[in-house]
DNA sequence: TCTTATAACTCTTATAGAAGACTTTGCGCT
DNA sequence: AGCGCAAAGTCTTCTATAAGAGTTATAAGA
């Protein structure tokens, strides 16, 4: 028997549940789906694209597996979003030496607007003619001087921000993509590298001039694949150190 | 009703695809099921567990997406080890700068076996008197001199290993392990900081007095968490980088 | 060599009970 | 009547089981 068509019309090819996956997937990078409220319930999914309930949640436990929903017995499934719930540590590898969880405070020293440069525009896959908001900021972690940010970000991915006052930004920034410009990070890739310590590593950092220093350049990216931050961090790795697990 | 058991007299708790999980695990880790050969079927497994052959379809899909085991359809599922088919870069972050996938040659400096530093017991969990193999090697990433290595065994784990010639030693050590020593390692836990190029950098790297270096400390485990290796990287990180996917 | 059979895994659907979370209802009290 | 509280009910996800159709790999046989 020629398998031109099952009994029923499938749009794409794979499994079920994996189209599922993707057309769910769609539904969320086009920003329908608020963070505030569930996903529609399996049954209903199921009805939708005429799957059983099974394979609705197949994909979504695949979809959580990825830290892409997060699913709560008895409320629902939610897009997976930043806040209090979320494990800040999941974009934040750097720890204290000793192995501890501890998360940094963050003083912004300027926050301007610019045009990009042609790395950055490589890196964010932006025109050479866009225009970038900078923040560069200092992190103490354990009361010390620990880390230097520069954060480049699309200006029109974040209309306005550039007008804000430097002190209005809040410590965690994904939180503050996500409320006030519905930009979600879902995925990032780091680059890291060994330095020696600048000018302003110096002055900011505390640093003797050439001392060794980690070099982390990170993009950070929504779930279509969109990069949407460049971040280049630049650590004192005295008292911390970047940890990543192999599994 | 007192829910002191209920139709199935179950050991643990939680739910039981999960303790089926366990009971696998033990076996793997008790260093059963040799990783020539598939585990029992599915249906077996069911059998020997008394539950259905969905609950060991669920636990085995879940260690097959945390690597611990591999599925090949009509073939069976086998302990997932080291070899020509597994994934090489899984256990290795360091690429060429522009993001390329290169594996390194490796030559071996010298191998001698001493009694444990202190710091080497805390992080292998042994004892102050155990004794250990030390092998140091220089690993070249495309033609150049990119990372000196240090690496430290338990020498009651790997008997042996140090009567062997260093010429002998292969390049990927994790299939050694495997094949030599039943030791399979699973997980891996990197710690990575800058420092400044030592005497040693310098000879064997070709790197300039106090230069910046990344130096990447790694603790490998097996299934069961006992650590088995620990290996200290130190990276010319000029035209390399460590890359780390968050996701 | 080609075919066939078998074993194993994959995919989909279905059903049923358990458990968590929220809403509504109803009752007693002020 | 209005308020507070607990029970009941409903919605949702989670767990467990089962069964059939499809796919892939290995081995046996023509």
């Amino acid at each position: 028997m020629p398998e031109t068509w099952g009994d029923r019309p499938r749009s794409g090819d794979g499994p079920l549940y994996r189209q599922v996956r993707e057309a769910l997937l769609r539904e969320i990078a086009q920003g329908r789906h608020p963070v505030t409220d569930p996903l529609p319930s399996e049954q209903k999914l199921a009805a939708r694209f005429g799957v059983a309930q099974g394979t609705v949640r197949r994909a979504l436990d695949e979809m959580a597996r990825e830290n892409l929903v997060i699913r709560h017995q008895g409320r629902g499934t939610f897009v997976h979003a930043h806040g209090p719930d979320r494990d800040r540590f999941h974009f934040f590898h750097l720890l204290a030496a000793d192995g501890e969880r501890r998360l940094p405070t963050s003083r912004v020293l300027s926050m301007t607007q610019r045009r990009v440069t042609q790395t950055e525009a490589l890196a964010l896959s932006l025109s050479p003619q866009a225009r970038v908001v900078e923040i560069k900021r200092v992190r103490d972690l354990m009361a010390r001087r620990a880390i230097l940010e520069l954060i480049i970000l699309p200006d029109d991915l974040f209309p306005g921000l550039g007008d804000l006052n430097k002190t209005q930004l809040p410590n965690t920034l994904y939180q503050l993509y996500q409320d006030r410009f519905a930009v979600i990070v879902h995925r990032a890739v780091e680059k890291i590298t060994a330095e020696a310590a600048g000018p302003d590593d110096v002055t900011h950092l505390g640093l003797d001039r050439g001392a060794p220093l980690l070099r982390i350049e990170r993009i950070a990216q929504t779930l279509d694949g969109t990069p949407v931050e460049l971040r280049i961090s630049r650590c004192d790795t005295t008292h911390l150190a970047y940890f990543s697990d192999l599994l």
